[in-house]
DNA sequence: CGATATTAGTTGTTTTTGTAACTAACAAGG
DNA sequence: CCTTGTTAGTTACAAAAACAACTAATATCG
């Protein structure tokens, strides 16, 4: 048998449970307030951070598929936090923007995402924090085409 | 506005990036082989590396729900990956065991595991990756009581 | 005992996700 | 203009996850 290998230290499952306990732990602030689904609440994100954006410019800044960011445009307009308009110069595009209802739900939920991080690294050194934030990144960002 | 927060520098949005990206390029090794989902992985896992054990215990020990472990011991036992076996001091519990296949598998998926996971964490320093998997273990074991 | 509560595991129903096919608008080359 | 191709976004359907209600076996306590 490899003996000695353990599921706890292997990289892909420690990643999902940390992933899961702390996203189980954040979405009090956009589920149980807002109704929002994690989708819904990177959309209000992106729109609230950067303003005005297309769908598919907010797909490529969240790493999300097209067919996610259309459902949670849907849900955020029935909630009344966002408007759609037609581009003139093409039709097919969408400008998206915030409703201030919508404005509002963004500052308080970044509220408590600035919050919750810092209460969530104040338990580790800085200098581990970064480290950790840095080697995250690294693995988010390695590409498909990158093998692994 | 609250500027300066940037998702890519909150932790539940990193972290949920990292296992995604980690656990979609491991999947390959459970599911394109074998056509196993990841709570089947998980199940595996538990009874390649620890024996026999009843559905509670690998619930336990891998923190899924009873209802995904019901779940993936059906399709394990389709797959005639395992054998289940009611335990006579009390027919509530059943004795799950891998058969031959079963444990094959495991012995293969648990190699390709060891070779992923080296080949992910030899992008870091190893100093590094001890922070990053200890900071990685704290949070996944905050206890749910833990206010985050 | 016999009623009630627990426990292990299953099943059913609803959400959510994933994937592929689709529509409408525009672009480009003949 | 008029095919052919491409793009933004939507819709439809299948796979998977979440949650609640259920069954069967055992435990507990009067």
């Amino acid at each position: 048998m490899d003996d000695a290998f353990e599921l706890r230290e292997f990289l892909p499952y420690l990643l999902n449970q940390a992933a899961e306990r702390s996203g189980l732990a954040f979405q009090k602030h956009y589920k149980d307030r807002y109704g929002m689904l994690r989708t819904e609440w990177r959309v209000l994100f992106h729109l609230g951070r950067y303003g005005a954006l297309t769908a598919k410019e907010i797909g490529a800044m969240a790493r999300v598929h097209k067919t996610k960011i259309s459902r949670a445009v849907v849900a955020l307009e029935a909630k009344r936090f966002l408007s759609r308009e037609e581009m003139e110069h093409d039709r097919r595009h969408e400008r998206l923007q915030l409703t201030a209802a919508g404005a509002a739900a963004f500052k308080e939920i970044c509220a408590a995402a600035q919050d919750f991080d810092q209460r969530l690294t104040a338990r580790f050194r800085p200098e581990d924090v970064r480290v950790l934030k840095a080697c995250l990144t690294q693995i988010a960002e390695f590409e498909m085409a990158t093998k692994i």
